[in-house]
DNA sequence: AATTTATTGTGAAGATAATAACAATATTTT
DNA sequence: AAAATATTGTTATTATCTTCACAATAAATT
């Protein structure tokens, strides 16, 4: 980990994703300039959290003109490291599996599923999109051979801890878990979760019990 | 929105359902009483944390026992209202929409993806799953009709808004937004946003600027 | 029935995050 | 070049969330 800056806030680390991809829209769609105002509508973030957000690193607006859009954006480019190509392993080519295969990560952020992998014989050595589909037997040897040090889980949940303890076991320190099950990793691993019935039950439970007054993530 | 309870923080209500998914599994598995240490261990959230949490809607277990599963999960389930079918629609049948319609959301929560609507001839008229797919055109008669008011949507991002209009129009109350538009939506609306790629990124992110020490929603 | 043990429920403290508000200041207009 | 305007960066404030720590007490053991 390299720690150039002062240690980001979490809620802020989640939100340069989102800046940086809407930096690019405003970028290609010719835009010389922005206030945090004009971005806090287009992100619905409050703008004065995104004068926050960017103050962690350092004064990159101008009082009375707002945020350069391409300097903006070199800069979080160089931040989230963009110019260096993150591939990313998916384990478990099912129908959730397939449908990420064929998402395009790369369009917008410089990740790539480089790698593909189940049990299924009819689908190991095939191709989807243009990525490989090996045998799981395969895993430790395929992703050390590749360096991936980020993989996707897509598997059935009770496969979820065995392969996990296994990509630990392989390097693996960051893992984006689709499955129910909440994994055991070690403190150098860091895993979060996409929890799909949880996410729309929790919808429906504040919607049943709230008054709705804004959107939240 | 029934206001029965006091009202619960947002952090503790995205919890529920995930408590509510593992005391199901131990109820299955026999368990009769449970500690929040123990439940800790499995959710992988703090135990302090779970009893706070429990702690909104009275006093549910007994010191020096724990909590009886059984009665957990009843109140748990009158909670979230799991006797109560919420009715689903699917925006966008594409490689997402597609995995979702294939993925059991009524398993563990009483929610169902009732109908799917895209704008591909091929898929009209067909059924996936059980599912029947309609055209777009239909959107509005038919979520009336069935009286749907929550929607999972899918669709190309330039799509996006125009069709959260509509369904906002149609009296839709929630979305699960998929997409990678920030949806604009009046404040009798509650979006839930499922950022694919900014989670990706942000896992990325956050293994080269962080340490990592444990694991977080 | 007395003692030990386990575990809750919660007050207090601490940590993290969001927002308001405004002085400072760069840009734009006149 | 002076005045008006726009907008940042940040200090202070408030809100939300997490965790510690322990008195209270129910259950289990002796």
């Amino acid at each position: 980990m390299s720690n150039d800056t002062v240690k980001i806030p979490q809620a802020t680390a989640k939100r340069l994703p989102l800046y940086y991809r809407f930096l690019k829209n405003l970028h290609s769609s010719g835009k010389q300039r922005v206030s945090s105002a004009e971005l806090s509508e287009a992100v619905k973030v409050d703008s004065a959290t995104i004068r926050r957000d960017f103050s962690y690193f350092g004064a990159l607006g101008k009082k009375g003109y707002g945020y350069n859009v391409n300097y903006l954006l070199t800069f979080f480019r160089k931040t989230l490291d963009q110019d260096e190509l993150t591939k990313v392993a998916l384990i478990g080519v099912g129908n959730l599996g397939t449908a990420l295969l064929h998402y395009n990560f790369l369009k917008n952020n410089n990740t790539k599923i480089a790698v593909g992998f189940d049990v299924e014989e009819a689908k190991i050595g095939t191709t989807i999109g243009d990525v490989p589909i090996h045998h799981m037997d395969e895993l430790e040897k395929i992703i050390t051979e590749m360096g991936i040090t980020v993989a996707i889980l897509t598997v059935p949940a009770p496969f979820a801890q065995t392969i996990t303890d296994r990509l630990v076991a392989a390097n693996v320190k960051g893992i984006l878990n689709f499955t129910p099950a909440r994994l055991t990793v070690p403190a150098t691993t860091r895993v979060h979760h996409i929890d799909l019935a949880v996410e729309l039950q929790s919808l429906v439970y504040f919607l049943k019990h709230y008054g709705v007054d804004e959107e939240e993530e």
